[in-house]
DNA sequence: TCTCATAATTAGGATGCCCTTATATTAACT
DNA sequence: AGTTAATATAAGGGCATCCTAATTATGAGA
């Protein structure tokens, strides 16, 4: 398990890890992001002085962490660059999606806007990753689509899965050999007590899907008239 | 736990740039190394004896360095990488020379087997790089070409490039602009006083280069009866 | 053999990111 | 208001790579 760590590297991992952590603009606490990156809190609290200190986020004590503009414009291009890898990787290597996302974090570190805007062309500027993620533009904002976590759904709901989000590897790993993919059609059947285990028709599939699994496959209702 | 640490692409520029330097086996001097890597000796001298106590090189004082076989693997496998993603630069971005090889010159360091295998496949097994290098295969040796840097022939001699020496990227800008490509048919047509520029026909077009960049150009001789 | 350019080493620092342990501060809940 | 758990900061290091300046050792040519 060998992580290049050439200075920018890590620079870059936090922002992305922010950016990711803050869907809907919220402060995003320090502790959290020392575990998303497995570094311990004095450390990430040094290292978010620093990025407050190069301008790139704002720490509000005891609240958490926002990105500035300018922050935010560089996680974008880091993201960017992470999910045109992705496709690169899914698409034309035919790799699985645990190597995928962990090669596009490495490749991520080394593309410059030239590489990257090469890539983009080669690719045929595709919009999502292979999780369904977005892919930021070269330019402009990155739009942002409404989705429910799977969890939230009742017995008897339907819905499309729209992405993946792609904080763990061995859960990308876990979804793939499930396929569970962006477009896959999904309908809870049953919810075992204590919000435990969802029993799903995944493509006409039967699955069942633990509760932590479910919080990280994200849906687009279908509107579903008293199906219960 | 998991280290974030690694310093690789250090190391491995220094396997990489003396496996470059040292064509046929000899010792390369611990000066040109740090002259390659644009550093001072003082610092190429600790991480050559860094890299012989890890058993990846020998050095013997006043002479030289020679790698180990575990030295020359690591460094054929970072050339592989290097040149693999250098065809698919090429080929597939059509990026200009230049870039090519300083984005392979990142790229190969976050290039793990499974991702060099599969990009190797997805490029058709390729036996050279853009610049006519020969690439190592992933396992057996690699085969040593016979040849003439261009610097080295006499008026009327001829000769079909063979492959450009890659230390630097500006001349390979240079070389890319002029057309100068493996494969190119090239003729001395004059050589200038004192050891100076030489009038070359290159593929029917006269170009004029000077002795520096065709020490660069390295030559396939073709059997000339008494042209002159 | 002797000289001197070349090569090597020693000494002392700097940088960036990370660590543990200990202490202070604050928000939030009873 | 007072207690407590979460959060922040302080103190003291480690490690890998690189630096300059000064000194020593070597071997190749005069
Ligand atoms: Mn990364
Ligand atoms: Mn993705
Ligand atoms: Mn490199
Ligand atoms: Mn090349």
């Amino acid at each position: 398990m060998k992580e290049l760590h050439n200075f920018a590297e890590s620079e870059e991992m936090y922002l992305k890890t922010i950016a990711e952590i803050s869907r809907h603009g919220n402060l995003v606490p320090v502790t959290y992001i020392a575990e998303r990156l497995s570094i311990s809190t004095v450390s990430a609290s040094e290292m978010v002085h620093r990025l407050q200190g190069r301008g790139l986020l704002e720490h509000t004590p005891y609240k958490g962490v926002r990105l500035t503009d300018d922050g935010l414009n560089r996680a974008e291009s880091i993201l960017r660059r992470h999910r045109l890898w992705e496709c690169f990787l899914a698409e034309h290597l035919g790799l699985p999606w645990k190597q995928v996302h962990d090669f596009a974090c490495q490749l991520e570190h080394v593309s410059e806007d030239a590489l990257t805007d090469a890539l983009d062309k080669h690719l045929g500027f595709p919009s999502f990753c292979p999780h369904g993620n977005p892919i930021p533009p070269a330019q402009g904002v990155l739009e942002v689509r409404e989705t429910t976590p799977l969890s939230d759904l009742d017995v008897g709901q339907e819905g499309v899965v729209l992405c993946i989000r792609e904080e763990d590897g061995e859960m990308l790993d876990y979804l793939d050999a499930r396929a569970v993919r962006p477009g896959s059609r999904v309908r809870i059947e049953e919810i075992a007590p204590y919000d435990g285990p969802r029993s799903v028709l995944l493509d006409g599939e039967k699955q069942v899907l633990g509760r932590e699994v479910a919080e990280h496959i994200l849906i687009e209702l279908v509107n579903d008239n008293e199906t219960e």
